[in-house]
RNA sequence: GGGUCACUAGCUCAAUUGGCAGAGCAGCGGACUCUUAAUCCGGAGGUUCAAGGUUCGAUUCCUUGGUGACCCA
């Protein structure tokens, strides 16, 4: 027996499993396989409950109609000559009743044999039983994929997160909310592509490995390709590339994709996470504000049903109209009580953040220390849907000005739940002004800042033709899934996230 | 990177001051034709995360390491 060796060279056989690959080598030496591919099924489960779920028991036994059906089997409870147990399929679960005197001693002596976990196919009618519970009586039975491991118990399930994480596919069979996580997670990504086809964006693909990492302050991965000698970075942001075809006059564009960040692992952090992002000429930054209150709350509305959504005890309104639009110094003030001689004072501004506990890094502008001071006095406090705007210049490289204050650009983040869920702006669509961004985070950059950007000459090149005036955004996906599943950390509403190795 | 906590049977969890490592579920054998956390009887299942140390004796105390969770940076 190739698989007992196998597991007990990895030290992970256990009594448990052993009784399984046991059975199935008898079940081998009846000639039933373990592993066929002949079965197939004519009904899922959830249209048994939709066309029957009313149905008394005179009309279900009247009709006497035959389904095929399969899953897993996910709980047994076993007579002596009748056994209930529940079938598992994508769509549901449905309690499943074999008698031996429907099956006849031979066959249910081989249903006997299943394991929970089993992957089975039944056809059988529809039945009610004493408490009135639908059920499917079989009438004949098929082993269609014999399962070696045992499930979790049946009432605690798993609750430990490492092995949720680890073996996601064990979490999904046997944790109904985790498969609900993902069918609204689906069902977002969905809804978004369908509002911002309607409102006449294209989607499109730009590269995931590119030469000169942008559109973002954060650490890049770095990778390289071998035929062409160079080396390659993982995206942090699509956005050039997304601007440059908004010189190549696609108007309304926009990506949905993953972006790589070498940073830290943390509740609201992984490596690797899916952005939207999308880019609109002749709009505005006010325009976006706009687009997106419409564009949230909508999502919600189609995921939830609701545009007011729970979230770790607060409710977070979403509707319409009900967003705050805050300038950003203007939050410093009234949200974080930060009076205007000290954010507009350099010194008293740095004295400030040491107070707070941040580190000041030497050479660190103005606009700098105001974001940390917005990142600990404000942006924790902003539970309900608020749009901050008018960003510090020095921390927007990006960003179009502010007509009236070269300082200040036009741009916003939106926050909610004390957490930052969007960033959009005004493009900077003048090179010359681009080009003496850039050459200020190359300056940061070799001053030290692994986050600052690096000069894109191609970029400025784009922008020399002429890009139109824009706006464009950025929707982290997976901040949003979690608000709309009232999740605490990002592993939840990521599949596979990543976790070191398992050590042997 | 720092702090706190956790790690015991396949799963969920116990174990008094340092004194024979236990239960429920799952699994195995048996009884049982309407159960749904089925019930009843019987037996089986352990490198207590790892390596050191203290001790007559360590799941328990100490050190180091591993993995994870939460908080902070």
């Amino acid at each position: 027996m190739p698989m007992l060796e196998a597991l007990q060279a990895k030290d992970e056989l256990n009594s448990v499993i052993k009784t399984r690959v046991e059975k199935a080598c008898t079940l081998l030496d009846e000639g039933i396989p373990l592993y066929p591919n002949d079965f197939h099924r004519d009904t899922e489960i959830q249209d048994l409950w939709g066309r029957f779920g009313e149905t008394s028991e005179e009309d279900l036994e009247a009709s006497g109609q035959e389904f095929t059906v399969a899953g897993r089997v996910v709980s047994y409870r076993s007579f002596g000559k009748v056994t209930f147990f529940h079938l598992q399929d994508r769509t549901g679960r449905i309690q499943v009743y074999a008698a031996r005197d429907d099956l006849g001693t031979e066959d249910y002596q081989l249903f006997k044999k299943t394991d929970l976990g089993d992957i089975v196919g039944v056809a059988g009618t529809l039945f009610r039983t004493k408490t009135g519970e639908l059920t499917l009586k079989t009438k004949g039975f098929k082993l269609v994929t014999k399962s070696m491991r045992p499930l979790p118990e049946k009432y605690h399930g798993l609750k430990d997160v490492e092995t949720r994480y680890r073996q996601r596919y064990l979490d999904l069979i046997v944790t109904p909310r985790t498969t609900e996580i993902f069918k609204i997670r689906s069902a977002v990504v969905r809804e978004l592509r369908c509002f911002l086809d309607e409102k006449g964006f294209m989607e499109v693909e730009t590269p995931m490995m590119q030469s000169i990492p942008g559109g973002a302050t954060a650490k890049p991965f770095e990778t390289y390709h071998n035929a062409l000698d160079m080396k390659l970075y993982m995206r942090i942001a699509p956005e050039l590339y997304l601007k440059r075809l908004l010189v190549g006059g696609m108007e309304k564009v926009y990506e949905i994709n993953r972006n790589f960040r070498n940073e830290g692992i943390s509740t609201r952090h992984n490596p690797e996470f899916t952005m939207l992002e999308f880019y609109w000429a002749y709009a505005n930054f006010r325009n976006l504000m706009d687009l997106t209150e419409e564009m949230f709350s909508r999502v919600a509305m189609k995921a939830l049903g609701t545009t007011v959504v729970p979230y770790q005890g607060e409710m977070i309104d979403l509707t319409v109209g009900k967003w705050t639009r805050l300038p950003f110094h203007e939050s410093l003030e009234k949200v974080g009580g930060v009076p205007p001689e000290v954010y507009t004072d350099y010194d008293k501004c740095k004295a400030l953040v040491k107070e707070k506990g941040e580190k000041v890094v030497e050479g660190e502008k103005l606009g700098k220390l105001q974001a940390k001071l917005f990142d600990i006095l404000v942006e924790p406090k902003l539970i309900q849907p608020h749009f901050i705007y008018h960003y510090p210049t020095d921390i927007s490289p990006l960003s179009r000005r502010n007509e009236d204050n070269p300082d200040i650009t036009d741009r916003f983040e939106l926050f909610m739940t004390g957490r930052e869920m969007a960033n959009a702006f005004s493009e900077l669509n003048d090179p010359v002004d681009q080009r003496g961004r850039f050459e200020e985070q190359v300056k940061e950059k070799e001053a030290g800042d692994e986050e600052a950007h690096f000069m894109d000459e191609d970029y400025v090149r784009a922008l020399e033709y002429g890009m139109p005036p824009a706006a464009g955004q950025g929707v982290g996906i997976d901040r949003l899934v979690m608000l709309l599943t009232d999740s605490a950390s990002i592993r939840e509403v990521i599949l596979f996230p990543l976790l070191r190795p398992e050590v042997a």
